[in-house]
DNA sequence: ACTTAATCCTACCTTGGTGGTAGGATTTAC
DNA sequence: GTAAATCCTACCACCAAGGTAGGATTAAGT
């Protein structure tokens, strides 16, 4: 599994924000029943989000979280990325300028770096926005039954 | 990690088997020491390949593997799907007809949903021979540096 | 000033998969 | 009969995933 519950999560919350806060701050509580999920799990995903600066936040009471920028300004790559730390499909995809000591004569490399690609491409051109305005087309693509008649 | 050890070293074990046999049987010994990898992990993966069909096996001495088929009719899809049971990003993607009961109604569900196609596209539409042809055209597409002027 | 409601911070814990290892049983060529 | 190979079952250490717990801090409202 390449992405864990914590990026699932962070990009449910991420939604979420998007959907329920017009301008104003919303607490962690809300979130969590809101989503169904706990919410001291949520606490330390949303930090990274926050500390990431994704998020704008208010403590205190009526305090809470807010999306920094608008909803079609954030990719889903940029957000998986941050709570995920890395997307690659294989650990032997070259990590902060370091990669594999076999790179240069490895055969599969290619493959693993073409599939990191096609990865970075797909999850890069969908933003926050595409998923609240349920975007088929461009999250589905060709697999879209639907995409013909409406959009 | 989408893709463990497991996958990675069967793809390789796939590759050394199409470059090294040319129709007789190839020991597990020969493509550990060649690959640098533990021979008694090995065993264990190259029992799933065996198991899957992807190879025939010979017992008792002079015996090994070789490919039950022409390098060109394995995708690196099914190689990896029968190695690590599935290649989803992640776990709420439907398996075996079995999908995640809030499906209906989640909103980041077709985001993954395209992931997931666009993954299992990519790694379909490269094959065996792709790997020991060195086809960076068709791996890394967009992503080579040399593909206009090489292929 | 006090209470309440919120974020923030640190520590801990359980579980399952990953990445192997070990030892032997069985088969076949020479 | 022996050597060299596959086959089979069991075991194990480690670590990330997926949380839980408890409290410290901050700010709004009365």
């Amino acid at each position: 599994m390449m992405v864990s519950t914590k990026g699932r999560y962070a990009l449910t919350v991420m939604v979420d924000l998007a959907r329920y806060s017009d301008g104003g701050f919303v607490s962690l509580a809300d979130i969590a029943e809101r989503e169904n999920l706990s919410m001291k799990y949520l606490e330390s995903i949303i930090s990274i989000l926050n500390k990431g600066g994704m998020l704008e936040s208010l403590r205190g009471k009526n305090g809470g979280y807010r999306l920094a920028r608008a909803p079609e300004d954030y990719s889903i790559n940029e957000i998986l990325l941050l709570t995920e730390g890395t997307l690659a499909p294989v650990n032997c995809i070259m990590q902060d300028g370091v990669q594999c000591e076999k790179a240069a004569t490895c055969s599969t490399l290619p493959l693993w770096a073409g599939l990191d690609s096609v990865i970075e491409k797909y999850l890069s051109a969908v933003t926050l926005d595409d998923i609240i305005k349920g975007n088929r087309k461009k999250m589905l693509g060709d697999y879209c039954d639907h995409c013909e008649t409406e959009q």
